[in-house]
DNA sequence: ATAAAACCTCGAGTCCACTTGAGGTCAAGC
DNA sequence: GCTTGACCTCAAGTGGACTCGAGGTTTTAT
């Protein structure tokens, strides 16, 4: 119970996030721990950085895995500086900025068609998949597809 | 062929889904078709209409469940009228800008800590998740949860 | 008339993001 | 020193949203 290093349930405490999540985190290479004499984990404080950081990303429909490669630009050696977090942040920002315009751009379409009573085959380009939405053939769910 | 109704396969090239995706959605209760005499399915054209706003509605995050479930209160018995999409569509409307604000107040925090080089513990919402981001406890993708 | 393309069903498989459980170890309080 | 709660690993299970494949029928084009 060092002042500095956390525990997994302490992580998990704070942070909000279930500890088989933390255990799933770290197998996949999103956050590390070191491990005390009795093979238990330890976290550095920045972990909680980079659980929020995380999170976040998530919100945004960033899959795991990118958020890893993102997150595996951060300096493995050294604590991350709060430069290298703003570098990050400010990249999340740019992914953040377009998905709401995305969201807002869908959202003026979709005004034009309350006012239509529409989705209307003809008038409204949400109710014509082929030539607006669909286009992009794949699911939702992926991440510089959509829209 | 006839014109008025549509096979799956003329409905997956308009909507842009995959047959298997159509059949899917209609194992879901969807969408419904009509069978003719050799059970092929056979769709009524505003299937279209429901199809783009199923897809829509999955980009603003909601399970398919949810969106079902919007749907079926969709007259059944008639084709919906423009009012009636029109219902909808107000409705989606109010969850895009939900969602659109959740993500606008995100962008916010963010920009507070791209200033200060943050996500630091101290200073920073989105650094100290007990108090703006993981309360909530649970995952991502949870729809009215999020933020 | 026949070959090819499009459909059908149903079960299994995939990917993602986790959660659950079994079986066992470690640490903290009394 | 012993119990209890927090940890450990690893395998398997879950839920959402599909996709794939096998085996068989129907439609369409020639």
């Amino acid at each position: 119970m060092s002042m500095s290093e956390l525990s997994v349930g302490q992580v998990a405490a704070r942070s909000g996030v279930a500890v088989s999540t933390l255990h799933f985190y770290e197998a996949r290479g999103l956050i590390a721990s070191r491990r005390n004499g009795g093979n238990q984990r330890r976290y550095a404080r920045d972990v909680l950085r980079r659980i929020a950081v995380i999170r976040v990303a998530q919100r945004v429909g960033m899959p795991l895995q990118e958020i890893g490669q993102a997150l595996a630009r951060l300096p493995d050696a050294r604590t991350p500086t709060r430069a290298d977090w703003s570098r990050l942040s400010a990249a999340w920002r740019r992914a953040l900025d377009a998905r709401i315009e995305q969201l807002v751009s869908l959202r003026d379409q979709l005004d034009d068609c309350i006012g239509c009573g529409c989705l209307s085959l003809q008038r409204c380009k949400l109710g014509n998949p082929a030539d607006a939405l669909a286009v992009q053939g794949e699911g939702p769910r992926r991440w510089p597809a959509a829209l």
